[in-house]
DNA sequence: CTCAATACGTAGCAGTCGCTACACAATATT
DNA sequence: AATATTGTGTAGCGACTGCTACGTATTGAG
């Protein structure tokens, strides 16, 4: 054991938060180490790779999502359009705001196929689609996999069209 | 005018050319140069800055893909869930995946507010949200615009999902 | 107490970033 | 032909990139 799992899990949890907050836009090892606490020299030797460290703390914020969601809409299962309305309003409070941005900027990484991102990308999607099969009537597939495209879509729109729509209630 | 007006329209072309197949992660401006078949000196000496550079490349290749999509689907107007699942195949066919890729490389660019890219993603988004609302019945901004999302968040899935699946015919 | 394993600071490497200074060449104007 | 404008190459700046070499503290086991 040793300090180190307890200063890794301590680094990923003010990390998250940093991206949160500041995207995936500045992601200097310097940067992340300074939201830590530490030091650039510490984070290699915690994670060993920039990459192994971006892996560990998005998996952590997508396991945060998957709580809050669970929580506010519990399990449910109701008609599709229903639930895709209901979605919609829930992600859309600004609590989730910084994930979404997060999540939109992760997929920009991972659309030429580059990882970590596109590994992690996919895995978070396929959760989402899996959380709502299990929350309609009649599930399938498919209408999961079309109703999170929706929601999606609408979501990737409010974040370009009202950059500023969803920070105030 | 003079041969830098030429030579810029022959910059964004090339340009235009590099990141529909290489994307936005590798646009340092002597890559950029080396697409064109110049120097990154000349290309500030053309476009002042690689934001303004990027700006016209981009508006070079969202003009070309609108062009596409009219030659493909015409103006007619029809309902919207048929010009969803038109567009939705039209869309997926192999051509355009370039572009998508971009698109979405440009989206998550631009949620955290950045320029020149969230002005751009805005810009495009409008563009599409009319050219939808002026080809379905009783249209109205809402509907083309949940339209519009829809079809972004199945291309979005498309790519996560299924990376391969619009490169073979 | 000894000594090895673990933890951490300092400095730096080789590369890239957007951009600029300074030179000179080619062309246009008078 | 003299001069001004436009075009282009070379070299480099200062800041940043992920990561490492090398040292030294701190901690543990025997």
């Amino acid at each position: 054991m040793g300090k180190v799992d307890i200063k890794k899990k301590a680094a990923i949890e003010k990390i998250s938060g940093y991206l949160l907050e500041n995207g995936l836009n500045n992601t200097g090892i310097r940067a992340l180490a300074q939201a830590a606490g530490t030091s650039d020299r510490m984070l290699i030797y915690y994670f060993g790779t920039k990459d192994e460290l971006l892996n560990q703390v998005l998996g952590s914020i997508a396991a945060g999502v998957t709580v809050q969601l669970d929580a506010l809409l519990g399990t449910d299962v109701r008609s599709a359009d229903l639930l895709l309305e209901e979605l919609t309003a829930v992600v859309s409070q600004p609590f989730f705001k910084p994930a979404i941005q997060l999540w939109f900027e992760l997929v920009g990484l991972a659309v030429r196929g580059s990882e970590p991102y596109l590994a992690n990308a996919k895995l978070f999607s396929d959760n989402w689609i899996q959380w709502i099969e299990s929350r309609i009537e009649a599930p399938t597939a498919e209408k999961a996999t079309d109703l999170y495209a929706h929601l999606e879509g609408r979501l990737m729109i409010q974040l370009i069209q009202q950059p500023d729509a969803l920070q105030s209630a």
